[in-house]
DNA sequence: CGCCGACTGTCACAGGGGTGTCACAGGCGG
DNA sequence: CCGCCTGTGACACCCCTGTGACAGTCGGCG
């Protein structure tokens, strides 16, 4: 029986990316709003503006579509009413090219508008009136969603973590460690910063609770420290909290 | 663990075709649905199974975690109300080491709920009574932002994968692949760098969940590496990734 | 300052498990 | 009827892994 000792990743979000991600950890969010009404435009603005995002404002599609060209932002909240092009059409011209996040604003509640929108290519589709912290929950979760796909590795130092490929380089070049040294790294590098017990390393990576004294969790860290520290007798990355087990240093 | 009274249906498989559906955007998506009203979850079930989907389900939180680790779906929808853990926990735990898209199901339409909802991971939340049509489509529109732009031919070193004519070169003169062959390597590469598992291969490639162990992925990676690979016997575009199963590798 | 105990690093080795490989039989279509 | 593809089981090999013993190190205490 061959057990997948390690997490793999669900086979729907693949690695790499193409596409143009932008909004990048930490970086504050940059929203093109898209709404013809005036009040609902402003008060939206500010609201998003006091959670903490840039925001640019269009009243058409054509002006949509012009300052999204020119702006590039991070995200696109678009009302689907609007004279002119309405949002659908400003949705799929926009997808044409871009692989933006859009978020869908409408008064129109229709089932079928839902699939509509999300068919002409939406990320989301919100019925107004809608609360601005509802709306920066669901701007975020589709933003969080674009950093995960985009970033799923970790850096610590010079060693790198692939969790979707699997595999961890230093320098550049792919260190071959063994099934059980990844994972130990893996669930280290999952809580950088904290020390784990042996106990609590046994559990996560053996999956068994073993009460007996052993140097497994030593020996493995042994080894796995002789591929990945600089200078194994002196470890920077892996270290040893005594009387407790292991820790990995998030790089300085 | 405590045995739940529900029983879990593993499977459901949406009948009929089987032919090669590597075409376009792969292959059919694998739902997990977990929700304890009985009558919600067969209808719900039932219409995702019609609209394409694979979906397998389970009545508890405990049962949805465990299965979740078993078969790796594509992505889950979780209900909120659920006895035991409540899916804002099953979300979270999930999220702790795992990635895959998640939209929350309730009957709870608070705002308060929705923010706590996504914020907690989930990438999307619907509040019941759902039209199934509804569903199915912020399902695909989740997945589509997971899926990767494959174009129409990918090249990696001398072996040219031409997605349209569905045909495989290898210095310009024409790979015969077998049909399972073909379909292996299609899968390996819309996923290029990314490492998957025997259990998500044969998901993807045969189309059934096979729990018992046997050679078949290895020898068919093995015929495929004969006829790809410049020495079979030290491939350097399809890698075994020991421990968990085979990623091929992206140009360098 | 030095001793002592407890904890940790290190290593070699034997066993086991995962993977590569192959041959063969059944299936399916030409 | 024939040939190709495909799934299966067997088998060997190699690397990984767990274990125990021993040495080295750290901290505490007198």
């Amino acid at each position: 029986m061959a057990v997948v000792p390690v997490p793999v990743r669900p086979v729907s979000d693949p690695g790499g990316d193409s596409g143009l991600r932008v909004g990048q950890n930490g970086a504050v969010p940059f929203l093109l709003l898209i709404e013809d009404d005036d009040a609902i435009r402003t008060g939206l603005e500010l609201a998003l503006t006091r959670q903490g995002h840039r925001v640019a404002t269009a009243a058409s599609g054509e002006d949509g579509l012009r300052l999204f060209k020119e702006q590039r932002p991070d995200l696109i909240v678009l009302d689907v009413m609007l004279p002119g092009i309405d949002g659908f059409e400003v949705c799929r011209r926009i997808r044409r090219t871009d692989q933006l996040p859009i978020i869908l604003l409408t008064a129109r509640s229709d089932d079928i508008d839902v699939v509509v929108g999300l068919e002409s290519g939406a990320d989301d589709y919100v019925v107004k009136p809608v609360q601005p912290r509802v709306l920066d929950a669901r701007i975020r979760a589709v933003l969080r969603r674009g950093e995960r796909e985009s970033s799923d590795s970790s850096a610590y130092g010079t060693v790198v973590i692939d969790r979707a490929a699997m595999t961890v380089t230093k320098d550049g070049q792919d260190l071959q460690l063994t099934p059980t040294e990844l994972r130990l790294l893996l669930e280290l590098s999952r809580r950088p910063g904290q020390a784990l017990s042996r106990q609590q390393l046994l559990r996560l990576v053996w999956e068994h609770d073993y009460l007996g004294d052993s140097r497994l969790v030593d020996a493995c860290v042994q080894r796995l420290r002789a591929k990945v520290e600089d200078v194994p007798s002196a470890p920077t990355l892996i270290r040893t909290v005594r009387g407790v087990g292991y820790r990995l240093d998030p790089p300085a």
